[in-house]
DNA sequence: GACCAGGCACATC
DNA sequence: GATGTGCATGGT
């Protein structure tokens, strides 16, 4: 906790996830994958545009045009695939109603959603937190750098690996784990990028040094 | 013009 | 289990 507390005491509240409905939420946690959250947001003011944005809308939409309307979001064909698959899955499992997956048992909804093809494990759990509001930690690219650059995690570490780090050693809240995740990606964009040879200046660099220095806990135990 | 961004599936060894 | 590759737009 004393890590979550440096990072929230220096950027404060994140009000994450960016998105005014589950369900948009839940489109924006597949078109995001492995792409810049701003190209992101004109596929979605594409499919609102369109009225697009509720499950038995989207779908029914041609996946050609689909893919048209989220192009900007990169691997537009892929994506529309997926979204498709999503979608699926939601008439095929829970007769279309979005309320009733979010209500569904968080571990029986994560296995179903990894069954889907292009729902990896960060998408399901991106899903689970931030639209269905249950406790599961969302592991990212960021989450991995900033932990594998201070030598909390070893670099080629596993997504549940990483996940049971935060899981085993915070109390199971999803407002936390919520807001824990997106200060995370505000300290990647900010300190932490990929072409930078290390992390530099953030909050939770000053606090590792700090803790170093007292010597006295591993610093694993204050994730 | 290179590099990067809130992954994932699939092939191959 | 580990490693490599395709998918693609738009910002820096």
């Amino acid at each position: 906790m004393a890590m979550y507390r440096a990072l929230f005491k220096a950027y404060g509240p994140q009000h994450w996830w960016p998105g005014d409905t589950p369900f948009e939420i839940m489109v924006g946690a597949v078109l995001t994958q492995n792409t810049a959250w701003v190209n992101v947001e004109k596929a979605i003011r594409n499919l609102k545009r369109e009225r697009l944005l509720s499950p038995a809308r989207l779908r029914a939409v041609a996946p050609r045009r689909l893919a048209r309307l989220i192009r900007p979001s990169g691997y537009f064909n892929i994506k529309a695939d997926r979204l498709g698959h999503l979608m699926a899955f939601l008439a095929g499992r829970y007769g279309g109603s979005l309320t009733r997956m979010l209500e569904d048992d968080p571990d029986e909804l994560r296995k179903g959603l990894l069954l889907v093809s292009g729902i990896g494990p960060e998408t399901a759990d991106a899903i689970i937190l931030y639209a269905a509001g249950k406790p599961v930690f969302v592991v990212d690219a960021y989450t991995k750098r900033i932990f594998g650059r201070h030598g909390l995690v070893s670099d080629g570490a596993r997504y549940d690996h990483v996940q049971q780090l935060f899981m085993g050693s915070l109390p199971r809240n999803a407002g936390l784990f919520n807001e824990y995740h997106a200060l995370l990606v505000m300290v990647g964009k900010r300190h932490c990028k990929k072409s930078a040879p290390r992390c530099s200046g953030c909050p939770l660099e000053r606090f590792l040094i700090l803790q170093e220095r007292q010597g006295d806990l591993p610093v694993l135990d204050h994730v």
